[in-house]
This record gives C-alpha cells, structure tokens and sequence, in this order.
DNA sequence: GTCTTCGGTAAGCGGTAACTTACGGTAAGT
DNA sequence: ACTTACCGTAAGTTACCGCTTACCGAAGAC
C-alpha cells in the first residue's frame, strides 16, 4: 500500500510543485526553494514525506543535497492508476451487457 | 488542475476505500457505509469530496442514491500521471547521456 | 582555526480536515 | 395521514498538517 503514501504525498499543492520541479532533473534544497513562496525549512520537511513515500531520492555532494525523483515510486503509483483504470473499464462493461445504459451515459 | 483535487481526494484513506468499493460498480450510501467504520454522515461527506473532484457521479432511483465511477474524472487522473511518467523518463535519459551515472543507479 | 554556506531538526502556532451527534427532508409503504 | 427507510446538512470537537522562527551540525573557503 505504497501507493497511499505516494497520493498522500501529492496532495499537497506545494509538495506537488516540489515534485515537479524535479521532473528536470537533480535540484538543491535551495534551488526549489527559490522557486516556492515557502520557507528552506518548509521545502526540506516536504522533501522528506516525498523521500518517505518513496518518490525521490538524494544524492550528497559537498553541503548541498541533491534530490531527484525515483523510478521505482512513479512506476507503482502508475501501476496504481493504471490497474484501477483497466478494473474500471470492465465493470463498465459488465455493466452495459447488463443494460444498464444509465450509467453507460456520463457516469461509470 | 483538476487532477489536483483528485489527486486530494484519494489522499484520505477512508475516501479511498469508499472510491476502491465503486470499481465492482455502483453502490448506494448505506451500502459503503456498512463496510466501513465510520457513520454514514462521514460517507456522505467523502463521497461529496469525490464527486467535487469529478471521481464519481451520482443516480437517485427513490430514495436511495447511487454512486458510480466517473471515467472523465479516471481519465484526466491517468493522463497526469502518464504524462508525469513519459517526462520523467525523458528527462531520465537526458541525464544519462550526459554520464550522470549516479543518477542512474537507483535514483532517477 | 575561523567563517560562511547549506540544510536538517525542534518547538510552537494557526488552520483545516475528518469525525461525531442531531436534525430536516424526501420518497415509499401501510 | 402516519410511519419508516434513506440520505444530505449543520454544528461542534479533536487531531493532524503545513508553516515559521530558532537552533545546530557538517563541509568547503579563506
């Protein structure tokens, strides 16, 4: 149930543009929080729900702390996503065999 | 940036679980709430969040209402999450030919 | 060694989110 | 009409979350 912890993660607006930051490639805690209307403190206390839940990673060089995102956490919230879409789709089906065309409309 | 509150929406575990019941099809408000461990005011109250997020629809027969999946809501939540993926792979890439092994070993 | 840069951590505060109970409203049954 | 079943909403409480300021350690620069 990783995935819990990497939809917890993204939920937040701030901690979301965090995230995306680092869709370009390795930033510095000062770099991203250059770029936040955030305090220093606040991007580190978000990098590390972000490192918890699996979704970066950090990379030390000198000081300075480099954080980029991981493989490994993108491909199982995308399995997530994924397997829930594929799940959806065939109980939508089932559903309209079934003549259920209400719900074949606007809604699943 | 709807997927922003999708994305808020699924955070909450209990909201997630009423979410997951939907996929087998669509439910009434007491049915949810009998597998769950909060009152049925809660449930109301999650699946009021999920419908604002676009994630489920609703369908009154009497006096019950019906709730389902909605496959816009999936939809534009699978697309951020993919485009997130094709990206970050990119960018991933990107790093690796210009020899920035490190980041290449477990940490994209 | 000293100073400065970079960044994690602690403590505290304010806002809000997730519950609960209580109430009201609508539709079906009798 | 009365009752019952189903459900949304309001009000209030509690716990957590995101933020700030202050502090401290570690690694270069001089």
């Amino acid at each position: 149930m990783a995935y819990g912890d990497a939809l917890t993660a993204l939920a937040d607006p701030t901690r979301r543009s965090v995230f995306e930051q680092l869709i370009g490639g390795a930033r510095s805690v000062g770099e991203i929080a250059s770029d936040l209307p955030v305090s220093r403190p606040a991007v580190s206390q978000h990098l590390r729900v972000l490192k918890e839940a699996g979704l970066i990673g950090e990379r030390r060089v000198g000081t300075r702390r480099y954080y980029s995102l991981r493989r490994d956490g993108l491909a199982e919230l995308r399995n997530y996503v994924d397997g829930f879409w594929d799940e959806a789709l065939a109980s939508f089906k089932r559903a309209a065999e079934r003549g259920e065309k209400d719900e074949a409309s606007d809604v699943l």
